[in-house]
DNA sequence: GGTGATAGTGAAGTACCATCACGGTATGGA
DNA sequence: TCCATACCGTGATGGTACTTCACTATCACC
């Protein structure tokens, strides 16, 4: 009983969810492999057909990356013919991004097989458990969400502490 | 009715599952914060805690990605002192990636720590809750597994065919 | 003892992300 | 009106995570 690495930990539930997403992401990749669509550059369509043109900074702020890697994601999806880079109308500092009309489309067919995939995974769950499960991943994420903000306030406060 | 990117999509299932797995992402990555883990690495580490002293190309093959990747890994790994490198008994070829005792503590924490989170989230589901809340994810994860599976069962067969 | 697979790595390239420095623009006073 | 300051985007630079391709060293087998 020392080492023990073989002794496989049960598989829990937090395996399993992670799991899910995991799989999830790995079939996003496969769908887009070949284009030149990646993740990062699907999330800002993603965010772009949710929100509507958009200025480099808010995406950077929305997608909690900075705003030099905005730059460099729009570059790539102008390039493709993605989005288009728009003068914005009263600040000519700033661009407004703007899905091109094909990315739009594509974006709410994507949209659309999102919204199907949900129902077809909450259609395998037995009729019977559905409720219980909606209402147990609503409580698991609240109390993750919670988790992981105290922890990054707790953070924030040791490092205004501390440091500088 | 034409574009309406302000008529935001109701928050889905899959959007929950997706957003549990990127808070836990978030408080894996900011709890390496500061050392030389990053997530790829911990990976790795997390493998042989498990699988105990592997080869280069069994720890690729695992982690599915190329042996020149897992090179680099080890590689960071053995300089912040997490693995060591030492000669496979019976074939010259290959090294056996082993994990220090310090960092074989530290995994064992991990592990600690995760079972105890998963409790933890498992707690916030009411107990009635419960049990539907087990099969509910259970038969998400399987078939979304299947799905993944045989969508890159196709890929392969259409390659196999149209390809070279 | 040669031949073909196998283990690991160098070289080169892509994607994603960060920080820092800088130029252009907006904005709110003095 | 003019100036300080804050803000928008981007060039430069660098790190991590991944890939494929080419190459060496070794193994395994006949």
């Amino acid at each position: 009983m020392k080492y023990h690495h073989g002794m496989d930990a049960p598989v829990t539930i937090l395996d399993r969810l992670l799991e899910i997403s995991d799989l999830f992401q790995r079939d996003l990749a496969r769908e887009f492999a070949g284009t030149s669509l990646t993740p990062a550059r699907t999330r800002v369509l993603w965010d772009l057909v949710h929100t509507g043109p958009s200025t480099q900074h808010a995406l950077a702020t929305r997608l909690e990356v900075s705003p030099r890697n905005v730059t460099g994601l729009v570059d790539a999806l102008e390039a493709s013919g993605y989005v288009r880079r728009e003068p914005h109308p009263d600040d000519r500092r700033a661009v407004l991004v703007t899905l091109t009309p094909s990315a739009a489309e594509l974006m709410h067919e994507m949209q659309r097989d999102h919204a199907e995939l949900s129902d077809a995974l909450l259609g395998v769950v037995a009729p019977a458990d559905r409720d219980a499960f909606l209402r147990g991943v609503g409580a698991v994420a609240d109390r993750l969400r919670d988790l992981v903000e105290t922890a990054e306030a707790g953070r924030a406060a040791a490092r205004a502490g501390v440091e500088r």
